[in-house]
DNA sequence: CTGGGGAAGGGGCCC
DNA sequence: AGGGCCCCTTCCCCA
């Protein structure tokens, strides 16, 4: 439906549902099951992965001081090289988990156009980047310098170990993860569909421009091989047949260019480069070679159906088994475009030189199903880190929101032997995610972003005097007193052993804080409170030493050195790590400004810079004091008037501490600064009342009644007779004391108050 | 210098 | 007890 802007769509947590408003209020909230949303990447296009990615992981920002090449500097911080022995880079690990659906890039390097490139450009790393369906340019990251860490990504051999796709995004390439990563996996990567379309075509239009008159047959996947004609006159056409039936015209299937271009690429590199496929080390050496049919109809490959098979995955106990749903045509595939490495540009050139031959998949892959259709959904928290906040969390709404009355999401889909081995998470007994909590120390020796976790043992929540940062005495008294409580036992309700002051306020019994007096209704949130006193700071960074007070704290930090940023902007879909900036920066579409100076009546959207405004105003730039209470103003005029409406009165009452800001407030309002410093009381009263109009303009009756009577007594008392009482204006002693006010005033008259500058300044 | 925007940390309340 | 969230605050950078 056209109605349902995008705008007002949410993912939930689980990344399996939208959310939607109409009204963007939560009344009109409506569950989606997107199943396949995350699940089913495969069939995204690009502008897909663009809108839908989650997580945003920008490169470091290299220091020009660093020795090191920018494609080295530039590695996220949640990413690592892995090295050869002699030091160069042979790929990306992670370094802890990347949750599916996050963006890694752009891509970087030289730009050239199409008849830019120079002659002895290599092109091991160039990347193809199209517009309007024409190339457009090439990023080449052959240089160091000038390109980032992305050029060491090795690209995926098989869906089974691709975790990356490559998607061209305006006019830039990205990476997008496509399941989530583990610690210490190996980024790989393959193109996205349309990515691969589009290179293809770009082949495609070149294989048919060439001399070879044969036809043409070779394997494109597991069980298909393709024989297609190259004769000019011949519309482009592939006649697909299932493995080891070539021959037998019994099974044909005409299939559009664009499937044949998709699977094509490895039959074009052969024929363009009259190279073998043997650059992949789990690849036979004859697996994909190119021979001449028997019958003289051109090349065929060599099937080799059980090597083939254990390449794929097939013999996959996880693949073979357990996943019956998925078509045997797409089991082990690549994403896209299997085993068609050894193009010249992108991806499959930089493939060779960085593989080792003995390279192998490596363990993790083994239990990384593909893309079932339930697959990452409920056993997203195997993969998660131990610590639920960092499991997807979009919007505000809690996770119960999103569960069921018996707090399941969903009945189970897969069954328990569908989870890894590795599951760093008791099987919930009810299937649902909040029940999914961390074992306390990770399975397997895995990592499991150790930075996150705080000290484990429950004693080192009370530090010792060297691991504190505090010194003070009394302070570590706390924490011990803190420590002696928690073991007592308790003694019911009262708690009167325990060594904080009981309060009751309404019935309620509250803790008291010994310290600063400040009242808590639960002792857990005293005791977080006391953190404050003590200095105990539990909740350590490992990655950069840093720590808090509280776990939601460490959570929250960590979002820095990941870059996640879970909380988008619908208006203008900016991400923010947190809520509270989000909700900052949403004031800036709604309008809405707090925070108002009482005194000049601007306003501001963040709190900070009001306080910044509020020094304008600050008392050394107002030239004339009150004798009497020391109040300074920047007109004379002013101080005239509060010395005669609230100064020489009872200050206490209310009416008058009123009424003194709402001297103060004229006296900084533009009505103010239009008056010379020798107005009439006249001119002074009219000021007065055009201000309070415009001021109160739209504000309840309450307040304008209420100015009505402020106005009565401003009036009053500027019309007042001068009585012996009132001390004279004293300027402020700072500020040129030999001026004289008929001076000053002309000052003033000429410059408006915030420039006005006294001398000297 | 000032206003404006964002990043990040900290305290506390509710569940 | 701890997770989740909110609000507040400060710092930094930029125009």
């Amino acid at each position: 439906d056209s109605r349902w802007d995008r705008r007002l769509w949410f993912w939930s947590p689980f990344q399996n549902f939208y959310f939607c408003s109409f009204t963007g209020r939560p009344a009109g909230v409506f569950l989606i099951s997107l199943e396949s949303s995350l699940s089913d990447m495969s069939a995204w296009r690009e502008v897909d992965f663009a809108l839908n990615c989650t997580y945003i992981v920008p490169d470091q920002v290299s220091d020009p001081s660093f020795s090191l090449p920018k494609a080295m500097t530039s590695i996220p911080r949640n990413l690592t090289f892995d090295y050869s022995a002699d030091n160069e880079v042979t790929g990306v690990f992670s370094k802890e988990y990347i949750p599916q659906g996050t963006r890694f890039g752009p891509l970087q390097g030289d730009l050239y156009t199409k008849d830019s490139v120079p002659k002895e450009a290599n092109r091991k790393y160039f990347w193809r980047i199209y517009s309007g369906g024409q190339l457009q340019h090439f990023i080449d990251g052959y240089d160091v310098q000038k390109s980032n860490w992305m050029r060491y990504v090795n690209p995926a051999r098989c869906l089974a170990e691709q975790n990356l796709v490559a998607c061209q995004n305006g006019r830039d390439v990205y990476f997008y993860t496509i399941r989530p990563v583990e610690p210490k996996q190996e980024l790989l990567v393959w193109y996205s569909q349309e990515f691969a379309q589009r290179l293809c075509s770009h082949m495609v239009a070149s294989l048919w421009k060439c001399k070879n008159q044969k036809p043409l047959r070779v394997r494109v996947s597991e069980n298909r091989e393709a024989i297609f004609s190259n004769q000019k006159r011949k519309r482009r056409r592939c006649v697909f047949f299932s493995c080891g039936q070539y021959g037998n015209a019994a099974y044909p299937e005409t299939v559009s260019q664009t499937k044949l271009s998709i699977s094509v690429l490895q039959l074009i590199y052969d024929m363009t480069h009259g190279l073998p496929h043997t650059s992949s080390p789990t690849l036979p050496p004859t697996e994909n070679h190119l021979e001449e049919d028997p019958e003289g109809r051109g090349v065929i490959p060599s099937p080799q159906p059980d090597r083939r098979e254990a390449l794929l995955g097939l013999n996959h106990p996880y693949l073979s088994d357990h996943h019956p749903s998925l078509p045997a045509p797409h089991r082990g595939l690549p994403l896209h475009l299997h085993g068609l490495y050894g193009h010249r540009e992108g991806l499959v050139s930089s493939y060779p030189p960085l593989y080792s031959h003995s390279r192998h998949l490596q363990p993790p892959y083994q239990f990384l199903p593909p893309y079932g259709p339930h697959y990452p959904r409920l056993v997203l928290p195997p993969y998660s880190p131990p610590f639920p906040s960092v499991i997807p969390s979009r919007g505000s709404l809690r996770y119960s929101s999103y569960l069921g009355t018996d707090g399941v999401p969903y009945p189970p889909i897969a069954p328990p032997n569908l989870l890894p081995v590795s599951l760093p998470y008791a099987p919930s007994s009810q299937g649902g995610l909040k029940e999914l909590t961390p074992n306390v120390s990770p399975p397997r020796g895995a990592p499991a972003t150790p930075e996150l976790s705080p000290p484990a043992k429950p004693d080192s929540y009370h530090p010792s005097p060297e691991q504190s940062p505090s010194s003070c005495e009394e302070a570590m008294n706390l924490s011990l007193a803190l420590n002696k409580s928690s073991t007592a036992p308790r003694n019911g309700p009262g708690h009167k052993s325990l060594p904080y002051p009981l309060k009751k306020q309404n019935g309620k019994i509250k803790y008291e804080c010994n310290i600063c007096s400040k009242t808590f209704g639960q002792l857990s949130n005293l005791k977080v409170h006391l953190r404050v006193h003590s200095g105990e700071r539990p909740f350590q960074c490992h990655l950069c030493k840093k720590s808090f007070t509280q776990l939601a704290h460490l959570q929250k930090h960590h979002l820095v050195h990941t870059g996640e940023k879970p909380h988008e902007c619908q208006v203008c879909h900016k991400r923010f790590s947190s809520t509270s900036n989000l909700k900052t920066h949403l004031r800036l579409h709604s309008g809405e400004k707090p925070y108002q100076c009482k005194l000049c009546n601007t306003k501001f959207t963040q709190y900070i810079h009001l306080k910044l405004h509020r020094r304008l105003h600050s008392s050394r730039d107002r030239p004339y004091r009150c004798a009497l209470c020391s109040q300074t103003f920047f007109h004379r005029f002013s101080l005239f008037v509060h010395q005669r409406s609230c100064c020489l009165a009872n200050s206490a009452c209310p009416v008058n501490v009123h009424m003194k800001e709402m001297v103060e407030r004229f006296d900084a309002s533009q009505e103010a600064d239009t008056l010379t410093e020798t107005a009439s009381t006249s001119q002074v009263g009219e000021a007065v009342e055009h201000w309070l109009a415009r001021t109160l303009e739209g504000e309840g009756k309450e307040d304008q009644k209420e100015a009505t009577v402020l106005l009565k007594a401003l009036t009053a008392a500027i019309n007042a007779p001068v009585t012996p009482m009132v001390p004279s204006a004293v300027p402020v002693s700072h500020h040129s004391p030999t001026l004289g006010f008929q001076e000053r005033a002309s000052v003033v008259h000429l410059h408006r108050r915030p420039t006005v500058k006294t001398e000297g300044q």
